[in-house]
DNA sequence: CAACGCGGGCGTACGACGTACGCCGCGCGG
DNA sequence: CCGCGCGGCGTACGTCGTACGCCCGCGTTG
């Protein structure tokens, strides 16, 4: 089975935990310590401080406990974070959208994009693969049902939604970037080009990189008109749309 | 200016390395320690044994050097990955591309998966903004000029490459997590699958998750075919790239 | 009703890590 | 030939995740 891994979460371990398998003992039953009150806390952490604060030591002081008590119910730090992500899915809305599927998938696409922004962490979490915990195959299950019934193949189904989804990820994190330079910078976007502005004239001339000083002077702009990450998002979104619906079409004709 | 930023790079101490505003002192020329020879061999380090294996005594042991001297020339960890970054990207092509739009685009995508392929390590490293250094700056401008002149607006170039690049970064990431993994566990991402498959098939039930477990198991299935992220980075690129056509298509007729 | 055993809770400690600080000793400019 | 500046670095501190083993109180059992 599995073997040395290190700084990597146990997928087994966490899975035992997403599903339950263990039936809570009648002494814990009650009050006291639970993986859902530890989960909760440390979502809080993450949620306001960001992953960097989220420290095992703070969440046992979050729950008036001792560090290692933490332990007894989650086997480390990283099979922790696996079942905070899973839980963030669980909190997203699975409405019966009206409409195609392009309708659908914009839905899907902003509700990932809000989960993001609620909970910019996850961002920076997952990193690798992501644990098949219940709320995670629920989301797909629901997700697939937007393309469902529209002359895909199962494979292409998935590579669709991979490709929606990869895009709201990019632009959540484009987006996040912005935020977090503005809480360390206290500046806003705008006022960060604005004060590099000197410094990019001395080195971004057009004789050296003609395009990229017009364009990148057009795109600072742009952010400083406060929506340069929504924009990008907007615009990719509506790409991504156009092209899968070059693929629909197709299949719809060969039908 | 800036302040109290603490987990992350100083930008300014970046982009100062970057652009070699310091000229190297009569004593440091010839042999010795450098940036470069520093930021060589942390490549070195992070592509053979990845971003964890990456310290600073690593760096210094590998130079045969003491942990500190490091410091002398890179101001700290977060600002060395920086210029490692931008060392990265100045060892991409820039080959004059015959054809249009749609062949340089496609060739930049191609050219990018390769570079993380090559150094998977920026995958986890590229989390905040990047910092402007000459070989983003260099690139930016080269992949730019694949978008010049087919009439988009400068904004509308800016969000198209960021449309590509950010599907080729997910692709990357997606790949890179399954190799991952066959490192850490020693089985091929279908024997992985084919591992699991007693435990999903108690849980990703037909009757709870319908749509999920028919498609989860072909896409599965196409994971144990041996091109699981391929499929889906070749896919979703062509997608990416009919979508653009879309666009690029309605600008030719209202010229 | 009493003794017991087990499991939740936790104090301490260890080995990483990044890096601040201050000390050397070499080699160049005067 | 001398002094000093700078490259090089040994030590040490604070932080992290977490292994290990102890304690105490509860529920179960005779």
């Amino acid at each position: 089975m599995a073997s040395e891994r290190k700084a990597t979460a146990d997928p087994a371990r966490s899975l035992a935990i997403l599903w339950r398998t263990r039936e809570p003992t009648s002494r814990s039953a009650g009050q006291g310590l639970s993986v859902d009150r530890i989960v909760r806390a440390a979502i809080d952490i993450a949620d306001a401080e960001g992953l960097d604060a989220l420290t095992m030591r703070r969440v046992g002081e979050a729950l008036g406990v001792g560090t290692m008590s933490v332990y007894t119910y989650v086997p480390g730090k990283a099979e922790l974070v696996d079942v905070m992500i899973d839980t963030a899915y669980g909190e997203m809305p699975r409405p019966a959208v009206e409409g195609d599927w392009r309708v659908r998938l914009e839905r899907i696409a902003r509700d990932n994009l809000a989960l993001y922004q609620r909970h910019p962490w996850m961002l920076r979490a997952e990193t690798t693969r992501p644990v098949l915990g219940p709320h995670l195959v629920a989301k797909y299950d629901y997700e697939l049902g937007a393309v469902a019934d529209i002359g895909l193949t199962d494979v292409e189904m998935d590579a669709v939604l991979t490709l929606v989804l990869g895009h709201v990820k990019s632009s959540a994190r484009s987006a996040s970037e912005v935020v977090d330079l503005e809480r360390d910078t206290g500046l806003t976007d705008g006022q960060w080009w604005q004060s590099h502005a000197p410094w990019l004239e001395t080195f971004l001339t057009p004789e050296r990189y003609p395009t990229a000083s017009r364009v990148g002077t057009a795109a600072g702009q742009q952010h400083g008109a406060a929506y340069g990450p929504e924009y990008a998002f907007e615009f990719g979104l509506q790409r991504v749309l156009d092209g899968i619906s070059v693929v629909v079409a197709e299949r719809a004709a060969n039908r």
